[in-house]
DNA sequence: ATGAAAGCGCTAACAG
DNA sequence: CTGTTAGCGCTTTCAT
């Protein structure tokens, strides 16, 4: 492995000169600097990030926090997030927090003992949030999907209440009054906010909210299938679910399909969250669309604006979702 | 931030026994262990990975480098491996290369300069594989979902030519003559490998390959729904399409819709890569599962017990695929 | 504008 | 069994 020290001495430099030409600082005299970048080019040399890291006392990595890998929401978030961080020279260190609070916290001192240059966090809990020692160390944080409390950090969000609003009314338009509600922990902002949006759409139209049609889930494919099937099996079901996130949706239509209950007709469903998938399902599904990957883009630039100006106020983002009517809602 | 200085001063010891604490190395007397322990509980200190990683010249830190974090497939597989690696406290740094070669490079030369523990990756072709380097490095490599030829790393794939000889084995016993196929890029060897199964089954049935049924895409949705739409305007369409992954199987599905083909009356179709999705399409879809999730760890795998011992036998390992029937192949 | 030198926090000889 | 010490490769004062 050829060091700096390799490359200074090609160069016939000293190593100060050839970490400033690395790092594009000022006050090099042109003729060294082309010394230095041939000298680097011949021997191909390549930065020890480590020990950058070590005497700079940040790295080039961007710390990345989800709760689910493996739901499709996250992934086209990581791929907004990953374009901006590659196009700026970080790397991204993943981390899969499982909704576990625990696991949560062991990452996040691995990201200090790592010395991320910052963190982007889908918080597993709105409160009690130990990214707080992230900010005490100096270390950038942006809430990203989730919001957190009593933490004053840069935060991108989708309009959670809105797009569960405009979804719920347009089903009270097609002439459903018994909604069913399949949540997301109300732990989250996102369980919460989504749960706002329907009450809020049957409030408008005088609908009163009858708790028995709400049920909580874990925005999990299963617990999507479970509650879907207690909704189902009610003396007095409801004509049309809405459900809160994409895995969720998954479940009750594995349910619905079991059951053989044909859609819309004898029971409507929209889902959060649109997926490449939703036009081919049976019948194609409406859905909520957010723009998942224009919120792991933006929450990475977030980051790195503060990275370049720790002392910025910060920003709270809210991206707006919209309904994207198919045939599952009914005619 | 605590240094392992301060932890020394507290326990009233040298630096030199809190690193053999912290690293578990025999000869350590249970007395000072225990002081040492009870320093850092009390300092709450955290070990700085960095520092460690440049002095002990490999970090806790996998390199994940895969072709496209988008697609579900993926997903999955990142799921496998970073459970794992989080047993062993490994974090992963992702990268998406975006089935680009240049990127591909330019992340294996990250991989050294962040003096990664070793790297998996999906390689973006069979040949001419950068990788090369690294293992030049020293740094354990394993080829994950798709092999490199000419290089001597362990490797873990999928049975791709029994799973999809499964698959048009199935589709000329109901019936099909015609059968057309939708391959992926054939510098892979999973796209290669795909479409030798679908070849083999041809030829066990004594049906003639017929070179206008075999349209080439790139894995992406895109190249799914303009190669079915070839498939479907030819004056002798085919009466049934095997898609070789499970995005292009979308946009197939997509361009079936399109014309208003019924599935699997005017075209049956069955895809590689079974997703959870699948049972809830229009109609349920006939898939090639593979064990993602077990790809993922089983490469972790691999890597971990190859940097536990540098120089065992490289191991190849074959994961066998089962054809899912559900009802897109026909009755 | 350039170089010498002092560490960043840790691990691993080496010495005792 | 324990401590002292020499770096790992780099950035960054501080002189010049």
């Amino acid at each position: 492995m050829t060091t700096m020290k390799d490359v200074a001495k090609l160069a016939g430099v000293s190593v100060a000169t050839v970490s400033r030409v690395l790092n594009n600082k000022p006050n090099v005299s042109p003729e060294l600097r082309s010394k230095v970048l041939e000298a680097v080019e011949e021997l191909n040399y390549r930065r020890d990030r480590v020990a950058r890291s070590l005497r700079a006392k940040t790295s080039l990595i961007i710390g990345l926090i989800i709760s689910d890998i493996r739901n499709p929401f996250f992934t086209s978030v990581v791929r907004g997030v990953e374009d901006v961080a590659y196009d700026h020279g970080y790397t991204l260190l993943l981390c899969n927090s499982d909704e576990d609070p625990a696991k949560e916290r062991l990452y996040i001192d691995i990201m200090l003992a790592e010395r991320v240059a910052g963190v982007i966090i889908s918080p597993v809990a709105e409160v009690d949030n130990y990214s707080s020692v992230l900010l005490h160390a100096g270390v950038p944080v942006v809430a990203m999907d989730r919001r957190m409390r009593d933490l004053e950090v840069d935060t991108v969000v989708v309009n959670n209440v809105e797009g569960v609003y405009q979804a719920v009314c347009y089903l009270i338009e097609q002439g459903h009054r018994r909604i069913g509600f399949i949540g997301g922990p109300t732990r989250t902002t996102t369980g919460r906010e989504r749960q706002e949006g329907y009450q809020k759409a049957l409030a408008e139209h005088g609908l009163g909210l009858e708790q028995v049609l709400v049920k909580i889930g874990d925005f999990k494919q299963d617990s999507g299938y479970q509650m879907a099937c207690q909704l189902l099996e009610m003396d007095d079901p409801p004509t049309a679910i809405f459900t809160a996130n994409n895995l969720m949706t998954l479940g009750a239509l594995n349910a619905i399909h079991e059951k053989k209950l044909s859609i819309p007709q004898e029971v409507a469903i929209v889902g959060f969250d649109d997926m490449s998938w939703a036009q081919s399902l049976a019948p194609p599904l409406t859905a909520v669309a957010q723009p998942t990957y224009e919120l792991g883009r933006t929450a990475a630039d977030l980051l790195l604006r503060r990275i370049g100006d720790p002392n910025r106020p910060t920003e709270q983002i809210c991206l707006e979702a919209n309904l994207v009517v198919r045939e599952s809602s009914g005619a």
